[in-house]
RNA sequence: GGCCUCAUAGUUCAAGGGAUAGAAUGGGAGUUUCCUAAACUCUAGAUCCAGGUUCGAGUCCUGGUGAGGCCA
């Protein structure tokens, strides 16, 4: 465009996309853009820019135009380049690692008083899947999981645990440890609510519940003692903590999720203090006559925010600033990446600004990766209403689907029952994360319980089997296999192109995948890719074809796809079987 | 009340300001002497409403309507 016309084109104005389908070509360029500046039209622009294209650059082979696009047919040799270079390549996409300092995750984040939730399961899958893309895309990664191990909800399923406990052990129920610690925080519900009923026909004002509320005031007094150190609590506490330690290891492990580090609440919470009343000290912050302390926005456009409560406990963004200090300290990272639900937008927000006014610089490296809810049909999940989707049991019913349906469907006979367990737990697993990840993380989804989760169509396992139907070809292919140099592109047929098209397209999808914190790229990335080779695949005899040049052909066209498709489930955590 | 998101086939999701809005699922009709039918083919079906900006708007702007979220 600079040669013919002398126009600065900008990154924005230079469109180079797919040619349509219904159009012959393989990449067209959009030139309305420039018919201004050349005081040309479209079409004229276009046959001018094509013929300098097709005579310049020895990819192009042909091209047309048609209004103001510009349709350019590459040259079959092209294609069959790409595969020739890299079609056994297993790293094919991924970029080594060129920065320094990493980039930080936190995800996760679960509370200690209940089991994880399908909820979790969305911010778990996205952290642990943003972390893998963006260690593809060459970044250097921490993944960072903060606990929040302390507060009023802890103590309400302590307390509960101790007054109606009577001595239970995941030991001696033989239950999950956060699933029972998570059963003590519903029963001090249940006798809270019954104790604010019964207070309410004593005529009790509702605002006031609380305070005649004798559990309440209980658990209030167990936080006290809590912060006070006092023995006692303190061993319940780390007692029951561990018992839901130990249920979340195996949750993270079922879902293939680790951390480099583990922060805990009960160790920042402190030094978000310090750093408050530091701030306080310098004059950075206000303390109001009932002694509470906080950031005046209104320099931002935002209102006020409690740093500190009257009573001087800490609130959420307290400890926030804290962990955030701490954490930079720990890897002084180029981003602090928080993988957290939308409901937190506004936090985030004044997270940032609130360490920017007490003068870190560094405030500028924190990015909220802000993910939409995951809603059931009848809206929002409430621990309190009991319409959650617990995590492990999801996944147990997703594994109960798997082996049904792969034992109908008589595949796998040959498998010893140690594999055929590992090929459901693929199965399940697929079917799940690809479920959660397929959408863009920036909007609400919605799950419903009564309709299981899919096994066909646009879904984990249809990917899945995709690859294990291509290692089932090249394993029945035995050493016909060759790399093949001697095959002719000019015969290469359409259905063939395509998929080397899309192939073409994997590490772009990786640096915008990378660059939005998005999954779902991939993920669509990937379906279509297995779509057109489904395609190839109904249509196209491989093994049965007799030119063994084409043979060859079609088989590294199969093992290609087969490494893209099991390089790109890998970034979403997803393994891919060889046979199902 | 203030602020922030979102709105696309019956349903669940796609679509960097570009051509004819794609899939999946569900509905209808088909494909198996042949490399795994968890597949493939055909078919009907959608941009919340009203303005505006632009050569061009699902996408940007304004105003409605509806849903969700945040505000010690």
């Amino acid at each position: 465009v600079k040669e013919l016309y002398n126009i600065e084109a900008s990154e924005k104005q230079l469109i180079i996309q797919k040619t349509l389908p219904g159009y012959e070509g393989d990449f067209t360029v959009v030139v309305f853009p420039f018919s201004k500046a050349a005081k040309m039209s479209p079409p004229e622009i276009g046959e001018e820019l094509g013929a300098r294209l097709k005579s310049t650059l020895s990819e192009v082979e042909d091209y047309n135009v048609v209004k103001g696009f510009v349709n350019l047919v590459l040259k079959n040799e092209v294609w069959l380049d790409l595969l020739l270079t890299h079609e056994n390549d297993p790293d094919w996409g991924i970029t080594d690692k060129s920065v320094a300092k990493p980039v930080v995750i936190e995800f996760s984040s679960p509370n200690t008083n209940k089991p994880l939730h399908l909820g979790h399961i969305r911010n778990n899958l996205l952290g642990d899947s943003v972390a893998r893309i963006k260690e593809a895309a060459g970044m250097p990664v921490k993944k960072v999981n903060l606990v929040n191990d302390r507060g009023i909800h802890i103590c309400k399923s302590m307390l509960a645990w101790k007054k109606w406990g009577e001595g239970e052990t995941p030991e001696s129920s033989g239950m999950k440890g956060d699933h029972l610690v998570g059963k003590y925080y519903v029963l001090f519900d249940k006798h809270y609510k019954q104790e604010k009923d019964k207070l309410a026909k004593q005529g009790v004002e509702a605002d006031k519940l609380d305070e005649h509320s004798e559990l309440m005031q209980q658990a209030r007094e167990m936080l006290r003692k809590w912060e006070a150190r006092d023995p006692e609590v303190m061993e319940l506490w780390n007692r029951m903590n561990g018992w839901v330690y130990e249920g979340f290891d195996k949750t993270y492990e079922r879902m293939g999720i680790s951390f480099d580090k583990v922060y805990h609440e009960s160790d920042t919470y402190l030094i978000g203090k310090e750093l408050v009343l530091s701030a306080l000290d310098k004059g950075l912050l206000i303390k109001k006559d009932d002694g509470s302390v906080w950031a005046d926005l209104s320099s931002h456009n935002l209102d006020e925010k409690i740093l500190l409560r009257s009573d001087g406990t800490s609130v959420y963004m307290t400890q926030d600033l804290g962990t955030a200090k701490l954490r930079y300290e720990d890897f002084d990272p180029s981003q602090m990446l928080y993988v957290v639900g939308n409901e937190q937008d506004y936090h985030f927000k004044v997270l940032k600004i609130v360490l920017k006014e007490m003068g870190f610089d560094w405030a500028d490296t924190i990015e909220h990766l802000s993910y939409g809810m995951v809603e059931l049909p009848h809206g929002k999940m409430k621990s309190r209403e009991g319409t959650v989707v617990d995590a492990d049991d999801l996944m147990d019913e997703m594994y109960d689907t798997a082996r049904k349906m792969t034992q109908e469907l008589g595949k796998i006979e040959n498998l010893e029952s140690e594999e055929a367990h590992e090929l459901f737990q693929k199965i399940s697993l697929g079917a799940l994360k690809y479920f959660i990840l397929k959408v863009d993380p920036k909007k609400n989804m919605l799950f419903n319980p009564e309709e299981s989760i899919n096994f066909t169509g646009n879904t984990g396992p249809f990917i899945q089997y995709t690859h294990a139907r291509i290692r089932s070809l090249l394993r029945k292919a035995g050493g016909r296999y060759a790399k093949p140099e001697a095959y002719d592109a000019s015969l290469m047929l359409d259905a063939e192109k395509d998929v080397l098209k899309k192939l073409a397209q994997y590490p772009a999808a990786i640096r915008e995948a990378a660059q939005e914190g998005s999954p779902a790229v991939i993920a669509n990335y990937t379906f279509s890719l297995v779509k057109l080779y489904n395609q190839f695949y109904q249509d196209i005899p491989v093994l049965r074809e007799e030119n063994s040049d084409i043979v060859n052909f079609r088989l590294a066209l199969s093992a290609f796809v087969a490494n893209v498709v099991k390089s790109s489930m890998q970034l979403l955590g997803i393994s891919v079987p060889d046979q199902m």
